[in-house]
DNA sequence: ACCTAATTTAATCATTTGTTTAAATTAGAT
DNA sequence: ATCTAATTTAAACAAATGATTAAATTAGGT
């Protein structure tokens, strides 16, 4: 009856719900096989180690939080505002869902800073983007190159991702109670796109 | 000849460059010690436990990271450009010297929710800070509470603090090389005040 | 020089942790 | 029903890790 039933399926998920909110170092594969209820040694036998089984962990979620963006940033037909509009509603909704993603990128990207650089970076640079060409052609227009155009990618980055990061932070400093926290990021869906024009200017 | 000379600070120094770098729990009291060049006991000897130390390296941690921020913030003297001027200076040349200090707040202080909120929150609200009604003042000015000034709050932390935070990504996005790093977060000093003004109008 | 308390060291302990082993069980084919 | 390979389990292992112990050494006062 109950053999092989998406057993591999059930630990990746554990292991996923783990390893995103405490992180590599912090894990036990106790803990793993526990809260998928299964036996200490599946895990091995299906995924080796516990550094393979986080390294299938991490492709998979940097394919999720890079994969949506990738499409975005190369669409040719959308405007500039647009794509800025793309990104921070998809971003926020993406991340709603599962806000421990971008701490874990980054805490983990740190710790390991060789290993996963082909996965995220694939083929494509930063100065193809088609955003970035639509970037600089506003700039363009309205100022001489003011400023380096990568500060715009940084800004829409930070004030997309850095509220997640740090919500433990600004609810601790008492800056945002948890109740609205969603509340506002709702609304930053439509403030980030007009923060960001407005930086073009 | 050599005793106690300063074995405390040494240990807390070793510890502080191996927590700030590798988090509390990728971090070996063995490596501590190795690095400080002492006993292993005598790291127990002084601080009772790994995690006691730890602690104490939180603690002073947080009030170098929150403590001059503190005093730009509740100034009545200077002007709200000011602040943010000062903000975006002092902080970029503050995780210039310590790179690691943001990371280590924000992914610690998700591990551990409850332990450090005293240690930060202190007593201050954030709407009784000085910045917050100068913000309120101007917002008021212009717009008529278009979005929560605690927006503002959260995009002046964003701006400044997520590119150090996300700087291994976004060098292994080739968005950033290594070498213009600085340059570029010594340029955001003047850009920063410049975007959030803007915000205000 | 001697004594006492503080400091340092080497060795060891008890647990935790990732992994493996070998036996038991189950699923699916013949 | 029987056989085989895949799956699961209980038990144990080896290494790592935080902590402790008891002896040795040192510093500073008398």
């Amino acid at each position: 009856m109950t053999t092989a039933a998406g057993t591999e399926e059930k630990i990746k998920a554990a292991a996923r719900e783990i390893f995103l909110k405490k992180g590599f170092a912090a894990t036990r594969t106790r803990d793993i096989a526990e809260h998928a209820d299964i036996n200490i040694a599946l895990l091995n036998y299906y995924f080796r180690s516990k550094e393979k089984l986080f390294q299938q962990i991490m492709m998979e979620t940097l394919s999720t939080f890079f994969g949506s963006l990738l499409q975005i940033f190369m669409d040719r037909e959308s405007a500039l505002q647009t794509k800025f509009e793309q990104c921070a509603s998809q971003y926020i909704d993406l991340i709603k869902q599962q806000p421990d993603i971008p701490m874990f990128i980054l805490s983990e990207l740190r710790a390991q800073p060789e290993a996963f650089v082909q996965s995220i970076a694939g083929n494509a640079r930063l100065k193809d983007l088609v955003i970035y060409e639509q970037i600089v052609a506003e700039m363009d227009e309205h100022q001489q190159k003011a400023f380096d155009p990568v500060h715009i990618m940084i800004n829409v980055m930070s004030l997309t991702l850095f509220p997640f990061v740090a919500r433990p932070m600004l609810q601790t400093i008492g800056a945002v109670n948890p109740s609205e926290f969603d509340d506002l990021m709702e609304k930053r869906k439509q403030l980030i796109p007009q923060w960001i024009m407005e930086m073009l200017k």
